[in-house]
DNA sequence: TTAATGACCTATC
DNA sequence: CGATAGGCCATTA
């Protein structure tokens, strides 16, 4: 069983706690090099295992999705944001400076 | 197999 | 400071 970029990609989104958010660019920092932004996105849009990939937890920098969702909706991930505590604003982005995921490269 | 695109980010002009 | 272009990795057609 070989860990696949999605394989890791998948690992950062599942670790993100509830109630917070994570970016593509973060969690492909994560996973091992920025670059993977974009394949971050298109793991999430592949999105073959929904059921244990919460993409409504991962948002681009402004802190929104970009238009397409996997779930059923983008207005689903604000219901599902909001659900687990986390605040948006006018903007209808959320709040990253507050709940932006503080697990940022996680050395081993 | 090659080519193009993609839910992005960073750097530069 | 603001806007534009490019680049990187992987997937899909």
């Amino acid at each position: 069983m070989e860990k696949n970029t999605f394989q890791l990609i998948y690992e950062q989104v599942r670790k993100i706690p509830k109630g917070k958010v994570a970016t593509y660019g973060q969690i492909a920092a994560n996973v091992g090099n920025r670059r993977l932004s974009q394949v971050v996105g298109f793991a999430l849009h592949s999105n073959p295992d929904p059921e244990m990939i919460p993409c409504h937890r991962v948002v681009n920098r402004f802190g929104e999705t970009s238009g397409s969702f996997a779930f059923g909706g983008k207005d689903r991930q604000r219901e599902l944001l909001e659900a687990e505590g986390v605040e948006f604003t006018a903007d209808g982005r959320v709040d990253m400076e507050k709940f932006m995921w503080d697990g940022l490269y996680k050395e081993e």
